[in-house]
DNA sequence: TTTCAACACGAAAACGATTTCGTGCCAGTG
DNA sequence: CACTGGCACGAAATCGTTTTCGTGTTGAAA
C-alpha cells in the first residue's frame, strides 16, 4: 500500500522547501528554470494530484454542489440529476446527493450535514412533509450564511432564491385543451393534494382551461390522491360510475392506473376515452398505447439550476444580489394514448 | 449575511484559548464544570457545528463514499443508489455520485478526481467502454493507495477487490428453464455483446438451461445487440422470420421491442410467444401486458455494496485483508407475458 | 570597492479542527 | 517550610495546501 503523495515528501525528496514545490508546480516566476523543471518531472512521475481536501479548507471552498430531492427512484429526478452532472462537470464541480425521502427531519439533516463545509451550495426540490408543515427554516438558515439555494420544480414562494420550475400552470392547461381541442367533453382531473405545490398549480390549470372553453367545473371530476400506495384502488373506485371521455393525470402513474381500469371495463383507450399525463418518462414512451404527457425537461430544468447556482458561485458576493425565477416550458408530447385532431 | 462560527470565534468571544473550547464541546474531564457549561451554552446558542473540511483533513477522513456508475438515467442504478444511500445515511456517511456516461475517460477522471482526498472508498459499476478496452490501471491505483473498492454488477475477475454481484447465469437458466416449463420449443435470446459481462454471462445461462434439458443450441435464435439506439431495428429485422415461441431479453427494453413487434405482426404474448425479460423495473411492471422478468435486487445490492465498503473503512489496516463476493440472489417475477405453467 | 537590484528560494501564517504536552497554581503532606 | 500531586487551562503541532514576506547570493552599476 502506497499512501499519496504531497508536497512535503517531494520537497524532502528534492531538497527543497515546501514552498518552491508548491510555486514551481503552479508555474510560478520565482522558481528557477532547472528547479522547477525538476521538480515536475518528478511530480509528473510519481502522479502528483494535490489534496482537494487540503484545497478545500484553504479556499473555503468545495467544487461540490448539493443535490437534496426527495427520491432518486423516480424518472423525473433522475433526468434532473442527469441534467446538473453534467453542467457541474464541465464546470470542475462534484455533485453530492442526499435524499429526504421526502421526510422533514431527514431534508433537515441532510442540508445541515452539507451545510457544514461539505458543499459550496445547493440544488433541491422540497419534500411532500416539508411543504406539508411549511417549515423553512433550515433553507433560511442556509441563505443566510451565504451559500446560494436554487429550488427546483417543488418550490415555495415564500422562500427568496433562484428557482426553477416548469410553468405546471400552462402546462396543465395546454393539456387539457388539447383534449377538448380533439372533442372531449367530460374531462376528469387525477391529481395529488394541494400541499404539493405541483398539484395545485395543475388544478389551476385544469380549470383554467375549462374556464375558457365555457366548460362548466364539476367538482365531481376531480380526484385528489395523498399516498402514491392507494391511488390504484382509489382511481378504480373513482372512475367506476363516471362517465368520462378524456382524463388528465399529474403523473405517468395515474394515468397509467387509468388505462388500465378503463380497458379492464371493455373501453378503449383513445377511442372511447383519451388520456394524458404529466412528466414524460420512459413508462410513457413504451407503455401500450404510448402516453401522450405533458414533458417536463428534467434534463434541462437540472442544466439551468446547475448553470445558475455555480455562476453565483463564481461571483464575488456583493454584487448585485437578485434572485431568479427560470421557467423552462413544458412540450406536449403526442403519442396513442388520445385521439388525434380532427 | 453571517459566516459560519469557528472555535477561534468562540473562543475570543469567551475570552478562553482554543483548545479549551474544543475541549469542552467534546466533554473532556480536563475543563471545569462551570467553563464547560458556559462554552456548550454559547456553542447550543449560536448553533455551533464544526466544519467538516477542517475535520477530513485532521482525520484523514471524509465520511463521504464515492458511487461511480455508468448512467443514472436507469431504474437499476437509481435502486442501487438508494440502497447505498440508505445504509450510507445510518452509519453517518455522505454519498457523491459520478457518472461515466460509459466513458472510460470520464470515468478515469471522476475516479481520479474523487480518490484526492474526497472519499474514503468506491462503490462502482464500470463503463462499458472500460471493460471493452479492458483497462484498469485506475483502479488498480486506487486500491494500491489503500482506498476500499467495492464492484458491482459490471465486475471484472481481473480485479482483487470486494464484489457484489447477481448469479447473472443462474439468473438466465432460471428464466429459460421456466420458458421450457411452460412448453417452449424454439427460444430466441436477445443479448448484448460478450464483452459487457452480464451479457455473456446471461448467454452461458441460455446455453446451460438448453443442454439441460437436451435442446439443441441453434445460434440463429441468438441475436447479440451492440448499441441501445439501434436495438429496436435489429431485434425487429432480427424476429422477421423467425418462428419462436419463446424469448429470453437480457432487459426490459429487448423484452419489449419484442412483444411490440410480435404484437403489430399478428401474434399473441402470451399465448403464441412467451417472452421473460431481465431487470425489473417499473416499465416490467406496468407494461402490457406486464413483463415476466428476473428481478435483480438493486436495492439489496446496493446495501450490500455500502455495508462491506463501510465495514472495509472502518476497520483497521493490516487486519485480515481479504476480499468477499457476495452473490445477491435473483428471484423470477411472473408476470403477464408467459403462459402459465399447464 | 561599495551598493543595490534582481533572482531564487525558504520560513511562516493561514484555513478549522483535535490532541499532546506543558505549566501555573493551589492544597495537602511530611 | 519544602515538596508533590492534581486540577484547569494554554501553547503548539498536525493534517496538506497556498501565499506573503523575508533573506541570502549574485551580478552589474557607480
Amino acid at each position: 500500500m502506497r499512501p499519496k503523495l504531497t508536497l512535503k515528501q517531494i520537497a524532502k525528496e528534492l531538497d527543497v522547501s515546501i514552498s518552491t514545490v508548491s510555486k514551481a508546480l503552479r508555474d510560478s516566476p520565482e522558481i528557477g528554470e532547472d528547479t522547477r523543471e525538476k521538480i515536475k518531472a518528478f511530480a509528473k512521475f510519481y502522479n502528483y494530484k494535490p489534496n482537494n481536501i487540503a484545497l478545500s479548507l484553504k479556499n473555503r471552498k468545495t467544487k461540490t454542489i448539493g443535490i437534496i430531492i426527495p427520491e432518486i427512484v423516480h424518472h423525473f429526478f433522475t433526468t434532473v440529476i442527469s441534467g446538473v452532472e453534467k453542467v457541474a462537470n464541465e464546470m470542475g464541480y462534484n455533485v453530492i446527493i442526499c435524499l429526504s425521502d421526502n421526510s422533514f427531519d431527514k431534508e433537515v439533516i441532510n442540508m445541515e450535514m452539507l451545510a457544514n463545509g461539505s458543499t459550496d451550495g445547493f440544488i433541491m426540490s422540497l419534500a411532500k412533509e416539508t411543504m406539508q408543515k411549511g417549515d423553512y427554516h433550515h433553507l433560511i438558515e442556509v441563505i443566510s450564511q451565504g451559500m446560494p439555494l436554487v429550488l427546483f420544480d417543488r418550490v415555495v414562494d415564500q422562500i427568496l432564491c433562484d428557482k426553477v420550475i416548469i410553468d405546471d400552470v400552462l402546462g396543465a392547461q395546454k393539456a387539457v385543451q388539447h383534449l377538448i381541442d380533439i372533442g372531449c367533453k367530460r374531462i376528469a382531473l387525477l391529481s395529488t393534494v394541494d400541499y404539493v405545490s405541483v398539484g395545485k398549480l395543475r388544478t389551476q390549470g385544469y380549470k383554467l382551461a375549462l374556464e375558457e372553453n365555457d366548460f362548466e367545473l364539476d367538482e365531481d371530476l376531480i380526484l385528489k390522491i395523498e399516498e402514491m400506495e392507494e391511488s390504484e384502488e382509489k382511481i378504480e373506485h373513482f372512475l367506476k360510475d363516471k362517465d368520462v371521455d378524456g382524463i388528465f393525470a399529474v403523473n405517468e402513474h395515474f394515468a397509467i392506473s387509468a388505462i388500465k381500469y378503463i380497458q379492464e371495463h371493455g373501453k378503449r383507450v383513445p377511442e372511447d376515452v383519451s388520456v394524458i399525463g404529466f412528466t414524460d418518462g420512459e413508462l410513457s414512451k413504451r407503455f401500450i398505447p404510448s402516453l401522450t404527457t405533458v414533458s417536463q425537461h428534467g434534463t434541462r430544468m437540472g442544466e439551468e439550476a446547475a448553470r445558475i447556482l455555480i455562476e453565483k458561485l463564481e461571483k464575488t458576493p456583493g454584487e448585485d444580489e437578485q434572485y431568479r425565477t427560470v421557467i423552462v416550458e413544458t412540450g406536449l408530447v403526442k403519442r396513442n394514448s388520445t385521439k388525434s385532431l380532427k
